[in-house]
DNA sequence: CTGAAAGCGCTTACAG
DNA sequence: CTGAAAGCGCTTACAG
């Protein structure tokens, strides 16, 4: 590796000062426009590296963000994270990614590295059981967060999520309106906000339409494939023989199916199953799944806006903005017939 | 937010210089135990935060370690991915992910942006194209590179990779173990190693089964489920009715069993397919996906390690390490049934 | 075992 | 329009 070259090596090599070299690299009206050619040119020519980590210890921005989720390997997130990626690209941010799996720990160990490095900002969608002192430890710090996805009490951070309980009310009605009233809710933890949510939307949903809801009809737990493809069994052999099944997201519904398929019946015809979230592959699954699109792209697009703005010196208001559902019928819902 | 804590502030606050504080919070034994314990105490009750910028500035080590891939949103990346970063959190090195969707441009973009943050090296799965130029670009300014899951010609840097040619040939041989003569190759592309190196695999496995090689029933291009499952109306209006389809991955697989599923036949049982990759959802899939394991763990475990060891100083030997595939059957393989 | 001082490579007032 | 100088917050020889 040959000698480092720095804002003095071209300096010197030009007959310039380094504030003049650095003016010029920033496009700085300050430096005419023929020396700004020159510095420019011979920068490249010399190979020269800006040094970030300089320049932030200067400026104290860093132009980094961080963004920390559950899983990105759920295409939940991922999908979160493309909207996010495109748009902080776009405002040549550098974003530091990392899944918190629901541990608390993780999660606080990469906010304090955040910390450490001068993230600008954070983009979060909470572990279950985060400590509010953990939240505030990034705002004190000159960091502000953003959530997506989930809310937490008592914070009133922006938030960017769907609608979850109106959108599973869309879905509940639409299997009713099929002539289910028999139907199960398949996964989803009350320990998130999701999960509470899209479970009192179901259950107003039926009280709505005057049917008597069963607790035993919920099986909470599921939030994978693997998970809504375990829950087949427990599903199939409830007593109360549901005709119809409104799954907490897309991967239980699909998991669900394929376990439906697994044990004989065909899903969409004996069984009915709606998914949430409307990821990518809800379209091509076997059968094509009917559910509720949650607008992963709107609610990374915009968080990631609201940070930016807010980098930019507006303060966007706190609280909770709601995207608006939307139901998408395919193949995997069908009038009711009756269990054997 | 309060005044900024730094070295000074505890050692003003404790009558101590800063080099002593350095010095104690990084454990070293030339501190007193008990001024180390004094000042770890000191420092968190005045809530400081390490500055990792000026460290890094000062040492011109970062802790940071650029990733790209594809896209981690497809699996077979997000689980090496997910062995990288357990080995990286063990020694406490921060990550910074990107997607290249194959676009050298937004691949050399990244590479530029982990130089000036100093990163201390770069796990990557070069995109389509990547020319040699951006690989000695990270090397020549110190940064040093692994590569991941495609070889490239021309560059001897350490690659971690499964044994694709081996692997397919696998899939094949188990194919014309239970009669299936006219076998289709469904994915991939001969821009990546990948793609040739598992098509040449399936030639070279016809070949010495005897079998005539009909380029005509290979059907190169999808590389997502969506591709798969789009590719299912093209595979079944093959006049040469293929009874089984290798597939270049997982993905593509379980995508053309869709597909299949689709027009009435029933994959496993009419049609026979493989997949590659054995991703954690070939399992669960219906039917559950017959496929070749390709080692995602090991190859994202071993890469992490080749970087740590390479920046402790060791220097692990480059070329190509291949991973052995195994073959995993499940019910998406069946004894060949004419098509009619 | 602890301290004084230099320096990592930038940017930013301030002068001219 | 350009330059001299200070300073961001650390670490690291070097002294003692």
């Amino acid at each position: 590796m040959a000698q480092k070259v720095k804002l003095s090596t071209i300096a010197e090599s030009l007959g310039l000062s380094t504030a003049t070299i650095s003016l010029a690299l920033r496009d700085s009206p300050l430096v005419a426009a023929d020396t700004r050619d020159k510095i420019k040119e011979q920068a490249r020519a010399l190979g020269y590296i800006y040094n970030r980590r300089a320049a932030s210890l200067r400026t104290s921005r860093s132009g980094i963000v961080g963004v920390v989720f559950h899983d990105v390997m759920n295409p939940f997130y991922g999908e979160i994270l493309k909207a996010i990626e495109s748009e902080l690209d776009r405002s040549r941010q550098t974003f530091i990614l990392s899944n918190h799996y629901d541990s608390v720990e993780k999660q606080r160990t990469f906010i304090e590295t955040l910390l450490q490095l001068g993230s600008d900002g954070i983009i979060m969608s909470p572990a279950i059981g985060t400590p509010i002192e953990d939240m505030t430890l990034a705002e004190e710090n000159g960091m502000p967060a953003i959530l997506v996805a989930r809310s937490m009490d008592g914070v009133d951070m922006p938030t960017y999520r769907g609608d979850d309980s109106y959108g599973i009310s869309l879905a509940t009605n639409h299997l009713i309106s099929l002539g289910h009233r028999t139907i199960a809710m398949v996964g989803g933890t009350d320990q998130t906000s999701t999960g509470r949510d899209r479970y009192q939307g179901y259950v107003n949903a039926l009280r709505k339409a005057g049917i008597e809801v069963d607790p035993n009809l919920r099986i909470p737990g599921p939030r994978s494939k693997q998970g809504g493809f375990e829950a087949a069994v427990h599903f199939l052999s409830l007593p109360q023989k549901p005709t119809a099944a409104v799954c907490w997201n897309d991967l239980v519904a699909i998991g669900l199916m394929n376990g439906i398929s697994r044990a004989g019946l065909v899903p969409g015809v004996d069984i009915s199953v709606t998914g949430y979230d409307d990821l990518e592959e809800a379209a091509i699954a076997t059968p094509a799944l009917t559910t509720v699109s949650n607008g992963q792209a709107e609610v990374g697009r915009l968080a990631a806006r609201a940070l930016l703005d807010r980098l930019a010196g507006s303060h966007e208001p706190d609280g909770i903005h709601l995207i608006k559902p939307e139901m998408r019928i395919r193949q995997s819902t069908g009038p009711v017939r009756p269990r054997v």
